[in-house]
Order: structure tokens, then C-alpha cells, then sequence
DNA sequence: GGTTGACCTTCCAGTCACTGGAATGTGTTC
DNA sequence: GAACACATTCCAGTGACTGGAAGGTCAACC
């Protein structure tokens, strides 16, 4: 398989299983041509990699999901040890964005949003102490 | 003010400070000595940045809020519709990670996680169609 | 056999918002 | 004058790609 067709097959731009190729995730054959060839074990991994990430798991995680796919004698307790680790990422940044969104709505309601120049947004921008990040 | 000082009262990195400057945020003067000297408008002009950033706004965002903070003749409407689409923003990633965290919470509940290899987690990251990014 | 056009190759640079580190200069204190 | 904190510039790296240039290959058509 070239690298059009499995890109077609597994739904990742060329450019990104080239990518894939180049930090170690997939190792394709190469043809006479110079050409990459997929076998369909590469190209399984490709589309395993590209709905891990849909999911939003980094490519470190993908790395580790990758070698449990691949070893037979893996305990499915790992498997949901690194899912559900993730699962805890994800609320965080729900929590944290919540927060953002509650503070911003808030200052958003406050503000007439007219011709005037005074605005409660800016004011609380200018106001509140530097957080840092 | 060296930027040290000002770092210290804004709560964000000297290291980012100069970033801010390299990308036009901020023009602070220079001493003798060739070290940055900053007024204290743009000392308030980093704290304004460094809340705008922690209340997740890009450099982008906080490029427009800094010209409207800036303009005495500004319509509090210019400022709220920043605001507003940051919120519409937050919006969209709140409920796209609620999403995936609600199919991977589901994975990980049919999952045993024991020691034996079977698991459903893999199987769907094996099975589903590469949804592409 | 020549030409077009789709597909492939490599390599380099850019994205965003910093962050780390090296090499060097300045200011303050002992 | 030595020690040390603080400042400077410049270069490179992060994550996960993405864009583009310059060129090689293949299949189809005239």
C-alpha cells in the first residue's frame, strides 16, 4: 500500500504518518522506487494511532497504548490504567475551563457593550493581580 | 523598574516578559546600562496581558484587548465581543472533551483491568474507523 | 516517444507561546 | 578584587504537526 491509499484508509494527512514514520511509530517497507509500503499490520497501527489521538491521547500515551496492542501476553489492567489517567486529565481541563468560562461570562454580563468607552471586562483585566500562568 | 521587579509584581517570567516584548506586547525603555527600564504603564500593561492570558485569551486576544485598553475612545462593545467569543470557544472545547470523556469513561467501565490480555479498550481503539484529526 | 498530471520523495521552515541554556556584561556587597 | 545576583543576547527545543520547494516516479493519452 502506498502511503496515499493508507492515508486514505486511516483518515491521517500523508504528511502526518511521514511524521508517524519519523518519531518511531509505524516502520513501513520500502518499495524498489524508494516508495513507502504499508503492510496491513502498519496500516492497523496507523488507524489504532489516529483514533487514539481523536480521542485526544498524546503521542507518548499512543506510544504505550501501541506496545500493549502489540504484545500478546499485555494485562488489560495497564491498558485502562493509562485510559483512565487520561480520563482525570480531561477533568481537569473541564474543571479549569469551567472556571475560565464562569469568571468571563460573568464580566461579559456586566458589561453594557455599547459606544461607551467604560468597560467592566477591561477594568477587571487592568485590576486583578497577575496570576502568573 | 528592572525587569526583575516588574516580573515579580506581574507574576510572569522575566523570560516571557522579553518574549512579550520581542512580539511587540510591550516597549519598555532602556537605562544606560542597556537593561530595561519599565514605566509603570507598561508594567501595568504586563499585569493586564498576564490576567487576559490566565483567563486563557491568545497573544491575539490580548493584542486587541491591549489596543482597546489603550484607546480612550473604545466601545465597551468591541471589548465584550472579544470576550464573548472566547466564551463561545471555551464552549466548543468544554463540550468536544466532555465527549471524549464520556466514550472513554464508558471504555474503561467495560473493562476489566486484570491481568489476563482481553481488552475491550484496544479492541475499540483497534475496531473504530480513523476519524482523521 | 513525449507530455501531462497525480503521486511520491527529501529537506527546511513555520506554527504557538514560551522555556532552557550558554556566553557574557553589570551592579552591589564584602 | 572576588563573589554573587541580576541583566543582556542569541540559539535551540517543546508538541504535533503543517506548508512549501525542488525534484523523482508512474500511468495514461496522443
Amino acid at each position: 500500500m502506498n502511503i496515499g491509499e493508507v492515508a486514505q484508509a486511516c483518515g491521517l494527512p500523508a504528511k502526518t504518518i511521514r511524521y508517524y514514520e519519523e518519531i518511531g511509530l509505524v516502520t513501513p517497507d520500502r518499495k524498489a522506487n524508494g516508495y513507502r509500503d504499508y503492510p496491513e499490520t502498519e496500516g492497523h497501527k496507523l488507524a489504532f494511532v489516529a483514533r487514539a489521538r481523536s480521542l485526544g491521547f498524546s503521542i507518548g500515551d499512543c506510544r504505550a497504548l501501541l506496545a500493549l496492542y502489540d504484545d500478546p501476553h499485555r494485562a488489560s489492567g495497564d491498558v485502562r490504567e493509562i485510559a483512565r489517567s487520561h480520563v482525570r486529565g480531561i477533568d481537569r481541563k473541564i474543571a479549569e475551563l469551567q472556571g475560565l468560562r464562569d469568571t468571563l461570562d460573568h464580566l461579559v454580563e456586566r458589561c453594557q457593550g455599547d459606544e461607551r468607552p467604560e468597560c467592566p471586562i477591561l477594568d477587571d483585566l487592568a485590576r486583578a493581580p497577575g496570576t502568573g500562568r
